[in-house]
DNA sequence: TACATTTGACAACAAGCCATGTCAAAATTT
DNA sequence: AAATTTTGACATGGCTTGTTGTCAAATGTA
């Protein structure tokens, strides 16, 4: 029964204690991001990453508790990548409605261009791991499918009449937009950019400017 | 240096050769429908599938060479059962264009909310497993998009005014409509058949009417 | 310099899997 | 009935993985 031992944290190469483990944390994630994107998730081992990492394997587990919890924030961290590229650019000063959804797109498939691993991660391996990831891939769908809701509201493109469920035209857009990703990206980025991007545009004024018949 | 012995075929519980071997191909299918829907594909073993079949592992092998060629033949005969019954479907005489878009909405929706376990495969658990399965995925949506462009020929509404990437454009119609029902999957079917083809039939029908501005 | 903590290399262990092999019982043919 | 094929239950080997543990070297503190 004699006390624990007082978890005296001290500085190394300069840094804090805290510092440290943060830095091993972000050097995980930058390994999972390497090779889940090259290897893909089923073969990303604890080994792997910690080798590609430069670390140990104990420092696995002292960020994260299992690989599953590795891929969720690498996930997390790579929409709320491409989200804020997708947020920065359309946020400049004096864009009309056009203007906006084509710079918004631009940003979206060139981010998916010039970070293939992200899109790799983001479009292809979170599927089929867990019922946890699904429901992180459920989330940031419905919130890229609420950005674009709440910009079609902004741009004042947001009336549909009849009783539509404009949630699952969001979602659908979202889900155009992404599909056209997967296929730029299996075709290894074969189109040009400005074509995805017109393709995109398309769409989304084609549903904008949508006045249904009866 | 003797002579092979003849591969002499007996016939067994009245079905030939042939036909057992096929019989278990078939049970091997079935089984791996249940358990990659169910557990999902990382956790489907070679022992569980025969055991879930009543076959021993020899006959696995006998039908597969693994795991990812079982995955394989089951993407494909799931998609080939949803597009199947889409093109039933639509082949009832007299339907006018926008009835045509519905009912083949219709059966894409309405074969995903009544075989769960098809749309679990199709939607979500062929991806991340190998460069093999991204190829089958997007011959899959390929194909698919095909389907649509030929409709959409056939139905005369194919007249993208400026020069459109019309692959492009179909792929996303396929990614759409995919996106929502995936979301309508992992909101356990909350949503209405109904509202579901409303809203991708919204969505075709507003690219099909679109006139660009400029 | 003496001491405590942090780190890294690696061992250890149980568990699970794929793929193949063994062998006797069941079913069929001759 | 005797011989042969087919089947089912199970064992085996080899490998990989997750996870924990060991221990000395490196780095800091006093």
């Amino acid at each position: 029964m004699t006390d624990t031992p007082a978890p005296t944290r001290r500085s190394y190469r300069g840094q804090s204690s805290d510092a440290r483990r943060a830095e091993r944390h972000q050097l995980l994630l930058a390994a999972a991001l390497d090779i889940v994107s090259s290897q893909g998730y089923n073969n990303t081992t604890v080994r792997n990453l910690c080798a590609a990492a430069g670390l140990t394997e104990r420092y696995f587990y002292e960020s994260f508790s299992n690989r599953e919890a590795l891929l969720g924030e690498l996930y997390q961290q790579q929409t709320a990548a491409l989200r804020d590229a997708m947020l920065t650019a359309i946020q400049q000063p004096g864009l009309d409605t056009e203007r906006t959804m084509r710079t918004g797109l631009q940003a979206f498939f060139e981010t998916l261009q010039q970070q293939p691993a992200l899109a790799r991660v983001i479009l292809f391996e979170i599927f089929g791991v867990s019922k946890a990831m699904d429901a992180l891939y459920y989330q940031a769908m419905e919130e890229f499918a609420e950005l674009i809701g709440e910009l079609a509201q902004t741009l004042g493109i947001a009336d549909f009449a009849k009783p539509t469920n404009t949630a699952m035209i969001y979602a659908g857009l979202v889900g155009a937009v992404v599909q056209m990703a997967r296929r730029w990206v299996l075709n290894e980025y074969r189109e040009s950019l400005d074509s995805l991007v017109e393709s995109g545009l398309l769409l989304f004024t084609a549903v904008s400017q949508h006045r249904p018949a009866d």
